[in-house]
DNA sequence: CGCTTTGTTCGGAACAGTCCGAACGGAATG
DNA sequence: CATTCCGTTCGGACTGTTCCGAACAAAGCG
């Protein structure tokens, strides 16, 4: 088990923490470190030594969470699967969603929690935090759009979106 | 069932998908509703309807994530649970420790991915991004502070931390 | 000192999620 | 048109987590 293998197998752990299944999280440590980024799924399932049938969900969930997209090339005849560019990125925006349900429950709770009361404080005071989050977040990502360093040499093909 | 119950339900639902346990999650309903946002575990089990030995561990977990305090007044024979005046922010900064370990990831890719290959700037990316959001990130949370609106007319009482 | 109350810990049951092998539908090849 | 290759879907087995009831330790009260 040479560092390369140990470091797949702990980003899979970190991953697998924030909620991914087993297979999904090893799946984005190998593509982080494929030359490319990109790979088949004959090539994921030795590399993995999972049934193709587990990788074959798997693929599914991280596409739909943004994170990887599906490639075929014209004539091809099985389809690659490739680390979208903004993986990390969209990793955080796709929580934004969650934060704006927050945001809707807090208004629910000051509706039903008395006027002047500690709670009413104490709700609006979380309202007003998700609020500043969902006004600000969005701001700090453009920011980083600015600073952020060039995509690389596109040395790999770009996938048309 | 009322609203306060659905509601209570329905922040359940969200915090259990952020990956508490279901009673855990519940008891944050309940407290954030509460007019004090306070209550003892009788209390806690009548309204939600567990064992007194589920709701001992969720309110551990609660208390190890910093959600919820324990307080138990002079004299007092039970002790009382309330929500963090900060939990909101505590959930958002008990994050932080995972960014860096993505960070320290980060790191470990770069040593061993080719230097000046497409694979190298993308971890590059991916660690410029962390790098980023670690920095700004407390930044953010001190901007709130600045402007956040009082914590309410102190008519609850204080807990000393 | 016995009794009650409060909170934790333990063992077993129930559940959700994931994985695997097998079967299936589609598309390109010969 | 038969065959081969891909990817998805399905049923069953397994694993880890959560929950409950019961037993337990600790601390005040009579």
């Amino acid at each position: 088990m040479d560092a390369r293998e140990r470091l797949v197998a702990d980003i899979g752990q970190h991953y697998e923490r924030l909620g991914l299944s087993a297979t999904a999280a090893r799946v984005l440590g190998v593509l982080m470190l494929e030359p490319n980024g990109r790979a088949d799924a004959p090539a994921l399932v030795k590399r993995l030594g999972v049934a193709k049938s587990s990788l074959s969900v798997a693929l599914g969930t991280l596409e739909r969470y943004g994170l990887v997209l599906r490639f075929r090339g014209p004539g091809e005849r099985r389809e690659s699967y490739q680390l979208a560019d903004d993986a990390f990125e969209a990793a955080f925006l796709g929580k934004l969603p969650a934060l704006e349900s927050f945001l809707a429950l807090a208004d629910r709770g000051l509706a039903l929690v008395q006027p002047g009361s500690p709670a009413a404080y104490r709700v609006e005071r979380m309202r007003a935090f998700y609020a500043f989050m969902l006004r600000e977040f969005p701001a700090l990502m453009r920011r980083w759009h600015d600073e952020a360093p060039p995509a690389g040499p596109d040395g790999e093909a770009r996938l048309e979106s």
